[in-house]
Formats: structure tokens, C-alpha cells, sequence
DNA sequence: GAGCACTGC
């Protein structure tokens, strides 16, 4: 039965591709015999609609190749600084370093022009003097394109019927951890739940919500069958609303629609809105069937029990997460006090899906179902269903090896490819060798489900339709120069010519984000009330939580939102009422050089598969549009399949340490399913060894061990470790604290810069340093009550600050069991030796001119300008600094630094620095030397730390 | 004298 399901859900496919070719084939003239009925009867098919839907398709693709033709020259260009993009190389920064400059070139260029047009009020018709200035043409084009847009908006305003049910679609999540006094546990999951409630329950008693929900579904429906039987004239009309008024418009093709799996909702019996049982509990159980996944249950509990792996490919609302586990249970795997694990991505997600089953299944959350979270562990014994995020799934790896305790773990969200989950996945097929009664089940979206499945041993594949709703997806005609440009203007179109719907806007980080915004408020200042309210919202995680906020505001009546959003948008939050997408297709991805241990954040291409998670989130609450700032040429061709899995391009350290401490002595057969680079694995079994936690032949040490206790990086633990030695664990625990929390503690608005920086060199009086000033800041909010006044009005980061103390408190808690006992000093020197105990690879030299240069390996850094040390006169500048880590930007800097002595790399890591090469008196004069010379010098200061052919 | 995609333990 299920065999035959996968072959159908094959062929399905295979017919779409094939009547794809066909179509091109027979323009070319050439006759294909039908190869399967179902083509056969496609070809005999002479009805007018499908001849009509043939000569249309016949018509566009005309049209694409004109276009492409016309636009080679363009098109190549782009493709060329795509490749140049994909390319991992060097050359990569240089173009976007380009591409960024002319697009800041042509945007400061419009500024100026927009400048002009301030001086005054009105436009004037058809004059090229305005308020007494004369205007070059493209100045005056300029206004009279402003001009259109009013007028466009005007008209468009007047006959566009506001819908009454607009700001139905949001939902303002209540603050649960602004009290000082703690978390409202009440409020906690009110966000989570409010949704899955509205969507379920309430809306039910909730008319007009309902009507909404019910009307975008049966549009959904109408718009299938219109699809099906090739009549275009519904999509037409759509099209027909397109009213290009813009001078420099973007003009879109309409080339897909995102339909995925609805199909089979139709044939599944799948009943929605008809449940009206009266008791919440039954509710909720009947509710439970209505979910596409419910007709699935025997064959899904057929497949568990015959199969040790199986993949799902469950689309999103298909209630996999949910209602598996709790099948499963049911069915009786968690007899004999097994449990059953499903491992999230991410914190909140574990959290809400587990309040969810739990109420579904009328238990308390912690009991029956937990869910188990850093700093937060939501189980007890009674725990059967855990929900927990998959780097808390490789945590209890550490304390139980082989996962007796669990008779099925699921992995959701597998395609999302983190790093946790990589490993996971390694060692789950690892150790399920040994253990056959461990059911394991993945769940991954449509594009990786082969490759899932023949990792796992060509694993059988289950696909479950979700319930969503088509997005038509629009591409470029031609390819623009300046994207962020380009996407404005489309995110203008939309707003002035497209029915009521909010816009979410894909960019890349904080920074374009504010540009964006800036040109969005200059290009609608003129219109006034004109066109109706566009309402601009930021949204990135550095983004202070009250500010966050705005973007589930409701949307006043008859005015538009729209979101700007960097990748947060994609996975981590979701946002109602949106309706819109605009797809520029770059995001920020960080990237790793394992031979300079250099970690960046570059600007690339998005692949194919985020894409479609993109435009997938126009499709939440009703059909939806998606328009993609690159043509369909260059999706097809220069996208990747893909994005690249984190395990590629991350330091590994940890990971390694992970392994090791896992007994994983082989790491490079070591099943990763997409293995990371040699380099990589050596460079993080090179530092591991210099920090003492792996010896000569790679085996972990008793240092090591402890290390590994600490869910920190391994340079961290080893600076905690250390800090025993110097009876200052408490200073350096709450140091590490804050360098771990990720996110920049200060917090520096554009218009208080001064005041900010000020407040921030307060804590770096006497020239301590940027880790002790961090331990300043720490110790400060602490005497201060950990007060949010006081963060306030230091300028810092109150989200960064709980956090630290989050982390600082369970360091505390692992100090006692590696045996360390928590000692305070107030010798800054003493704090100092331990850091560098963890930090000594990371130190470098001053030059002549003012750059430092690694003392190890060739490598020239600066200074991070948000360093107190910067803050010095320059021929102050220490001679020797420690740095906690190198990031390219502009260029490569160092962040958070700290002037050391030479002596202590001697005196701390004499296996790694000999004193001839630290206390070196002509460092700087290198260039004088022979390249050659040079090199060998270095070379000797590296001692042959260890035959790595023994321990990989 | 410049910048911080996003998670997670």
C-alpha cells in the first residue's frame, strides 16, 4: 500500500516534468511518442481549453525567449557576479564590495535628488522649474513619476473596498519576562497557543474570522481548478491590475504558483469546519482528525513498525510535529517507561508544540509530555513524550550513549541542516546499528528527501500533504543593477496597485534594513495622506524586544504594512497578515576559513530551497503573491539547489570535542551526511590539542573532559578550566558569560552615538581591556539589581544582559561537577593569565604601522573600532594583544581584545610559543627580509605539535 | 574610526 503511494507521488512528479519537455519538444517541431496513459491522454486532449492553455504557454515562452535574447548582455553580467558569489574563493569579498558600493552610490545619487524636491510642497505640471529652481530632466521626471503614484493611489484608494477584516490577522504577543520580577508562566505560551486557539476554537465562534479562513480556502479551491482545467481568464484579470506608473518599474512575469500537496487534501476526505462537538477536550480530539496527517495514521504506524528509519516529507501544517509522537504513543511505544523524543531546531518551537500535544491530550505540560530546553528542563520521570531542541538531544548523548531510554526519536525539521542536527543524524544512524528497537523518524521538506532517505540506507519515504494556500510566484523581466532599489520600487508597486495584504521584505542585515527604511519614508513623504498609510517595520534579532514588537501590532484600517526583515523572517518568526513577499535573494551566511580561522559574514545568493520558504510565507493565512527580484533565468541556473549545511562551513571545534568525548576517536569516517572539509576537522583537532584536551595520538584528556562539560566553545571551557588555577572561576565564568551570549552587549542608537560611546568608555577606565570591561559591565548590572533602568541608561543591551546571566548561572551549576571550585579574586592580572590560557592561539603583534599581525601564522588584523583599546592615543597601542575573535567586514578585525604580556605565552603554553618567537625584538621588520628567510624563521617557531595521521 | 544573518548547548 504504501509502496504503491511513494510510486504514485513519483510519477505525479515525472508527469509534470514530462509535459514540461513535451510542450518545448513539440515547439521545436519534434514528435515524442507518449511514453505512460497518462501523457497519452494529455497529447489527445483537443479540448479548446487545453488548446487555448497550449497556444498561451506557446505565447509566453515566445515572449521569455525575447526577453532572454534581448537581455543576454545583462543577464550574463549578473550570472557572472552570481558565479563570482557562489564561488567560494577569495575574489568573493571584492564583489560584494562592488556590488554594495554601487548600490550605495546610486542610492546616495537619488538622495540628492531627492533633496531637491524638498524645497517645496507642491508639484508643478509640466514645468521644469521648481520653486524657482531649475530641474534637470531626470529630476523632473522624478516628480512627475511621484506625481503618478498619487494619482494612481487616489484612484486606486477610492475604488478599493477596505476589508473590514483586516487586522483580524494580527495578534500583539503579551510580554511574559519584562516583570522584575521574573516569567509569567501564564502569559508564556499565550503567544504559541494563541494562534493553534484562534485558528481552532475561538475562530469558530468568531464569524467574521472564520469567514476569512473559509473564503481563502475555497478560493484556494477555485484556484486549483482553475489551474487544472487551463482557463487563464481569472489570472488575467489579476494580471490586468497591474498599472506600471513607475519610471524605472520592474516588470514581473508570473511563471509558477506554489501548490503543494493541496491536491491530495481533495482525495484525503479531509473534513475541515464541520467539527461541533461541545466538551474542549473532544473538540480538540475531533480537531485532531481533521489534520491531513490523520488519514495517514495506520499506514505512518505501519511503516514505524516495519521499518527501523523512515522520512517524512510532511508539509508545513500537515500537524506532523504534533500528532506522530502522539501516535506513536498510542500505539504503544512508550510501554516499559521508554520515551519518545522529537528534537526541534529551535527553543520556541519545542516549547509551544509541546504546550499544544499537552493539551490535546488533557495532561499537564511536564508530565506526561515536557519539553526540554537550555536553562529549562519542562520534564519529570512521568515524561513519555519529550520535546526538546537537537543540541539538548546531543547533551544527553553525553550522559547516555546509546539513548536506552528512548524507543523512537524523531527529528524534525531535518532539511533545515543545523549543525546540531548533522551531528545528530551521524550519530543516530551510528548507533542504531546497535540498537534495532530504536525507531527513527525524520522529517524533511520535499527538495532533500532522497538524499535523507539514502543516507539512512535508501530509508522508505512517507510524504504527508499540507494544508496551505498557492503563492504566485512573479520574476523580473530583466535583471536589476541595485537590488535594494529595485525591491523598494516593487514593494511601491505592490502597496499602490495590489488589494490590502501586508508586504514582508527579505534583506540582508541591519543595516540595509535602516537604508531601506530611510528611502521607504523620503519616497512617501510627498504623497502625504494621499496614498494610504504605509507603515515601515524593522525587524532583525539585534532589534531591542519593545521595538520587536511592532510588527504584530494590528494594521490601522485602509493602511499597509511593511516588514523588513532580515533572514529571521524565513524560519524563526511568523509574521500574520502577510500576503506579499518580496524576494531580493541575497541573505547574509557565514562563512569559514579553517586555514586563516576566520569566520565570516558574507552577503550570497539564498539557494532554491529558501526560496521556496520565502515565498512559502505568503501562503499562511490565504493565497498569496511572492515577487522575486531575479528573473526565472537566474533561478533556474545560478541558484543552488540547496544552502550549504552548516557543518561546511563552520569552525568545529566543538564538534570535535563533542565527538571525542563520545568515544568518536575516528572522526574522519565518522558519517556526516555531508562531511566538512579535511581542513576544518585538522585545523579543530590542532587547536584541541594545544589546549590540552586531546593528547598526542588524539585521544581526549582529562582536561578535555571537562571541557566538554561546558556547553560553551572549547577555547571558553578552557579559560574556565584554567581559571581554578588562578582562584578566579567566579570573574572569568561571568567573562565567558559575556562573550558567549552572541549578541553585542552595547547598544548604540544613530542619534545618541556620542552619549553611547561615552557611557561605554566608562567601563574601560585604567585601560583594562575589553574582557575585564566586559566583567565590569557584568559586575555593575549585578550591583545594580540587575536593573533594566540601568541598562537604559548605560546604553546596553537588556536582552544581551539576561541572557549573560542565564549562561553565567549555569556555568555556576557545571563548576561543581568538574570539580571547580568557585573562588574570586580581584587580581586583573590573574584574570587576565586565564583568559589567556584559553585565548593564547589568538594573540598577535603590533607593527610599525599600527595593524597587528598573528604571531603563529602570517596574518595581519586590526583593531575593532568598538574596542576600548581604540580609545588610546596611537602610540599607545599595546604591543601584544589577545583577541576573542576575527571577523571580516571591511576589513579583518579583531573583536574584544586585551593587552597581554608576552611573557605569559611562555610561561602558560610553552608548547606552542617559543620565547624566541614572542619576545622577538625586530617582529616588525619582516617585509626587509626575504620572503623566503622569513618563512623559515616562522616555520621554526611551530613546533611539530603532533602526526595527525595517528588521531584522525 | 566602524558595524551586528540566524539558531543552539
Amino acid at each position: 500500500m504504501a509502496k504503491q503511494f511513494r510510486k504514485k507521488e513519483l510519477s505525479r512528479e515525472d508527469d509534470e516534468d514530462e509535459t514540461a519537455q513535451n510542450r518545448k519538444e513539440k515547439e521545436r517541431g519534434v514528435k515524442r511518442q507518449p511514453t505512460s496513459p497518462h501523457e497519452a491522454n494529455d497529447d489527445d486532449d483537443g479540448s479548446e481549453s487545453e488548446q487555448e492553455r497550449l497556444r498561451d504557454q506557446r505565447e509566453r515562452e515566445q515572449l521569455d525567449r525575447n526577453i532572454r535574447e534581448r537581455d543576454a548582455a545583462a543577464t550574463r553580467k549578473l550570472s557572472e557576479q552570481k558565479q563570482a558569489f557562489t564561488t567560494r574563493g577569495s575574489n568573493i569579498v571584492g564583489d560584494v564590495e562592488t556590488l554594495r558600493k554601487v548600490s550605495r552610490q546610486e542610492y546616495l545619487k537619488k538622495r540628492e535628488a531627492n533633496k531637491l524636491k524638498e524645497l517645496g510642497e507642491s508639484i508643478e505640471d509640466g514645468e521644469y522649474l521648481y520653486k524657482g529652481v531649475k530641474l534637470t530632466e531626470v529630476e523632473y521626471n522624478r516628480l512627475s513619476y511621484e506625481k503618478k503614484i498619487y494619482e494612481l493611489a487616489t484612484k486606486h484608494e477610492a475604488a478599493t473596498h477596505h476589508d473590514h477584516d483586516h487586522d483580524q490577522y494580527y495578534r500583539i504577543p503579551e510580554p511574559y519576562d519584562d516583570h522584575e520580577g521574573g516569567v509569567n508562566q501564564e502569559k508564556r505560551f499565550s503567544v504559541a497557543l494563541q494562534r493553534c486557539w484562534d485558528d481552532d476554537l475561538n475562530g469558530r465562534d468568531n464569524k467574521s474570522n472564520q469567514f476569512a479562513e473559509q473564503k481563502a480556502w475555497e478560493d484556494q479551491q477555485i484556484g486549483k481548478a482553475t489551474l487544472k482545467f487551463g482557463s487563464k481568464n481569472k489570472r488575467r484579470k489579476c494580471d490586468e491590475e497591474y498599472d506600471f506608473v513607475f519610471e524605472d518599474q520592474i516588470e514581473f512575469v508570473k511563471k509558477s504558483v506554489l501548490l503543494e500537496g493541496d491536491q491530495m487534501i481533495a482525495n484525503g476526505n479531509v473534513d475541515v469546519g464541520k467539527v461541533q462537538p461541545s466538551h474542549q477536550l473532544d473538540k480538540l480530539r475531533e480537531e485532531r482528525k481533521t489534520l491531513p496527517i490523520y488519514t495517514f495514521r495506520e499506514r505512518l504506524l505501519q511503516d514505524v513498525e516495519k521499518n527501523q528509519v523512515l522520512i517524512i516529507v510532511g508539509e508545513t501544517g500537515s500537524g506532523k510535529t504534533t500528532q506522530i509522537p502522539q501516535y506513536l504513543h498510542e500505539a504503544g511505544y512508550t510501554k516499559g517507561g521508554k520515551k519518545i523524543g522529537c528534537t526541534q531546531p529551535r527553543r520556541i518551537a519545542a516549547m509551544s508544540v509541546a504546550a499544544r500535544v499537552s493539551q490535546e491530550m488533557g495532561v499537564k505540560l511536564g508530565h506526561a509530555v515536557g519539553y526540554s530546553i537550555r536553562f529549562e528542563d519542562c520534564t519529570s520521570e512521568k515524561t513519555v513524550l519529550k520535546y526538546m531542541t537537537d543540541g539538548m538531544l546531543l547533551r544527553e548523548f553525553l550522559v547516555e550513549p546509546d539513548l536506552a531510554s528512548y524507543s523512537v526519536v524523531m527529528v524534525d525539521e531535518a532539511h533545515e541542516r543545523t549543525l546540531s542536527t548533522d551531528v545528530l543524524l551521524g550519530l543516530l544512524k551510528d548507533i542504531a546499528r546497535y540498537r534495532p528497537d530504536l525507531k527513527l523518524i525524520i522529517s524533511s521538506a520535499t527538495l532533500d528527501a532522497e538524499k535523507f532517505s539514502d543516507f539512512f540506507d535508501s530509508a522508505k519515504i512517507l510524504r504527508i500533504p499540507g494544508r496551505r494556500y498557492p503563492v504566485d510566484i512573479h520574476y523580473m523581466e530583466a535583471p536589476q543593477a541595485d537590488y535594494l532599489d529595485a525591491a523598494i520600487v516593487a514593494a511601491l508597486q505592490v502597496h499602490v496597485t495590489q488589494p490590502p495584504g501586508d508586504i514582508l521584505f527579505f534583506l540582508t542585515g541591519q543595516e540595509e534594513i535602516e537604508t531601506a527604511e530611510e528611502i521607504f519614508k523620503h519616497r512617501t513623504r510627498g504623497l502625504g495622506t494621499k496614498i494610504s498609510e504605509l507603515i515601515i517595520c524593522p525587524i532583525y534579532a539585534n532589534l531591542p524586544t519593545e521595538l520587536q514588537a511592532k510588527i504584530f501590532e494590528p494594521t490601522p484600517e485602509g493602511a499597509r504594512k511593511v516588514v523588513l526583515a532580515t533572514n529571521i523572517a524565513e524560519t524563526s518568526l511568523t509574521i500574520d497578515g502577510i500576503k506579499y513577499v518580496i524576494d531580493p535573494g541575497f541573505s547574509k551566511m557565514k562563512s569559514y576559513n579553517p586555514r586563516s580561522g576566520m569566520e565570516s559574514l558574507q552577503v550570497t545568493p539564498i539557494s532554491k530551497a529558501s526560496s521556496m520558504q520565502r515565498a512559502g510565507r505568503a501562503g499562511r493565512t490565504g493565497h498569496g503573491k511572492c515577487f522575486r527580484l531575479y528573473t526565472s533565468y537566474n533561478y533556474d541556473s545560478d541558484l543552488d539547489d540547496t544552502t550549504v549545511p552548516e557543518v561546511q562551513r563552520t569552525n568545529l571545534a566543538n564538534v570535535v570535542l563533542t565527538l571525542k568525548s563520545l568515544g568518536i576517536h575516528d572522526l574522519v569516517n565518522f558519517e556526516f551526511m555531508d562531511p566538512p572539509p579535511c581542513e576544518a576537522l585538522l585545523k579543530a583537532l590542532e587547536l584541541l590539542f594545544a589546549l590540552g584536551a586531546l593528547n598526542k595520538v588524539g585521544e581526549l584528556t582529562k582536561v578535555g573532559r571537562r571541557m566538554a562539560e561546558f556547553p560553551v566553545d572549547p577555547m571558553l571551557s578552557k579559560m574556565i578550566v584554567a581559571s581554578d588555577k588562578y582562584k578566579c572561576s567566579d570573574e572569568v565564568i561571568s567573562i565567558a558569560a559575556m562573550l558567549s551570549t552572541g549578541s553585542s552587549i552595547f547598544y548604540r542608537p544613530k542619534d545618541k552615538q556620542v552619549h553611547a560611546d561615552t557611557a561605554r568608555l566608562r567601563f574601560h577606565s585604567g585601560n583594562v581591556g575589553d574582557h575585564i570591561a566586559l566583567l565590569k559591565v557584568y559586575n555593575a548590572w549585578k550591583e545594580a539589581n540587575y536593573s533594566t533602568q540601568w541598562c537604559y541608561e548605560n546604553y546596553i543591551q537588556v536582552r544581551s544582559m539576561k541572557r549573560a546571566r542565564d549562561i553565567r548561572d549555569q556555568l555556576e551549576r557545571l563548576l561543581e561537577r568538574v570539580e571547580i571550585k568557585l573562588s574570586s579574586s580581584n587580581d586583573l592580572e590573574a584574570i587576565k593569565k586565564a583568559v589567556t590560557s584559553g585565548f593564547f592561539p589568538h594573540c598577535v603583534r603590533l607593527q610599525k604601522n599600527g595593524s597587528y599581525r598573528t604571531i603563529k601564522h602570517p596574518h595581519t588584523a586590526h583593531i575593532h573600532p568598538s574596542s576600548g583599546i581604540m580609545a588610546l592615543e596611537h602610540h599607545l597601542l599595546p604591543r601584544c594583544v589577545l583577541y576573542h575573535e576575527l571577523v571580516l567586514t571591511t576589513k579583518e578585525y579583531m573583536r574584544q581584545v586585551t593587552e597581554i604580556k608576552p611573557e605569559w605565552l611562555v610561561e602558560i603554553a610553552p608548547h606552542y610559543y617559543q620565547l624566541n618567537g614572542v619576545v622577538e625584538e625586530d617582529y616588525s621588520n619582516s617585509k626587509k627580509m626575504p620572503r623566503g628567510k622569513g618563512r623559515t624563521s616562522t616555520s621554526k617557531q611551530i613546533p611539530n605539535l603532533v602526526d595527525y595521521s595517528i588521531c584522525v
